[in-house]
DNA sequence: GTCTATAGTAGGATAGAC
DNA sequence: GTCTATCCTACTATAGAC
């Protein structure tokens, strides 16, 4: 992530390849989906053979499972970070809808968002580093569902749900093109991601309308 | 049906091959998204040689780009029939609402959605057939968006663009497997749809909330 | 640990026979 | 209009040299 020398160019595994070889799937992953990596392409892009990732990674999906690890981390990481700077940080309701701006933003910018990690071939490889990064991620944002929802923990869990699908779908609409007729919009990221907190406030509001404490029923 | 017992022959091109390679690519596409579909598998699946469709298309593009255009009349069909049903047809938060089941529902069972419709590669190319379904089926939305907003047509807009996006995060997150930490469900898909509904309630009511008309002001 | 070379697979697209 | 045959491209993965 950090160096930004040449274009692209090379050949500095000085001593991590494995490492290399991370961002530089994360870094297809960004560009063109997890249809947009290969391990070629990672290999090309670090300034090595085809092969040499063979000798760090069993398969493909093991450097792909080792790069979602890694989106997982930092997603959790910008989530934490990010929810104390919403505009009204003691206000729960704040908090949880800033983290579908942070959640839409995170995946227009990285493609690396639930669909990845939650892909089943990489689930099912019950990878440890796989499986610490998601439970991590699903408790910081299973708290402030918590503490947003003003039912019990089934609807807290509800809201979450809600929630999640809501946020997932602005990302995917804005990697689709369906919000950008013409050419996309450079600063159209930061758009999409305020859209995103918005309709995420208009959907909490309306949660707890719905499963107020006194109408729990339903 | 003549041919012996293939698990799948049918060379029933007996005299629309155009016609049935766009079915041939609409299963692809139900089966494992845009990235499942190939020239070469749809003529295989229809029983003629891989350099068959090119005399219907003149490349890859122009049959995935018919396949979008036929899903999306498929979509807005199965809209218009199934506003209808809402449990109350008469409410416009109800008709709004059902839009958002029948999307998901549709986009888990064929992977056909926005991010199909919209795909940019496909939007560029002008293709009337395409643009004409694609703006029937974002009309027929707008008009039950309008009439379930309490603001005025820019609130209309923005309930339309949250609700979208909700729906569309439903059937995202069903695909990628996020909701399904063991196999898929076989009754998943309906009980997807049913949480997108409730979902979109949810919003639709907060949205009123937030814009009424003695409150337009945001 | 990395290289070159290679086997095998699959798809997109064209040429020419029928 | 469809066929066979072919060329090109790209990727996964392995083998053996250094």
């Amino acid at each position: 992530m950090g160096e930004q020398g040449g274009a692209e160019r090379r050949a500095y595994h000085h001593g991590d390849l494995r490492a290399a070889l991370i961002d530089a799937a994360l870094d297809l992953i960004s560009e063109a989906g997890v249809a947009g990596f290969s391990v070629a392409e990672a290999a090309r892009r670090v300034g090595v053979s085809a092969a040499a990732p063979y000798r760090h990674f069993p398969d493909r999906e093991s450097l792909l499972a080792a790069a979602a690890s890694a989106a997982t981390r930092q997603l959790t990481h910008k989530i934490r970070t990010a929810v104390g700077t919403a505009p009204d940080p003691g206000d729960p309701v704040e908090r949880l809808a800033a983290t579908a701006g942070v959640y839409s933003r995170f995946v227009i910018e990285r493609r690396a968002g639930f669909d990845l990690i939650f892909t089943p071939a990489l689930q099912d490889r019950h990878d440890g580093e796989l499986r610490d990064a998601t439970r991590a991620l699903v408790a910081e944002l299973l708290r402030l569902a918590m503490a947003a929802s003003t039912g019990g923990i089934h609807a807290a869990l509800e809201l979450l749900e809600h929630h999640t699908a809501l946020a997932h779908g602005y990302a995917g609409l804005q990697l689709g093109g369906a919000f950008t007729p013409g050419p996309p919009h450079p600063q159209g990221h930061d758009a999409v991601a305020d859209h995103a907190v918005s309709a995420a406030r208009s959907l909490i509001v309306g949660h707890r309308l719905l499963h107020a404490p006194a109408d729990s029923g339903r």
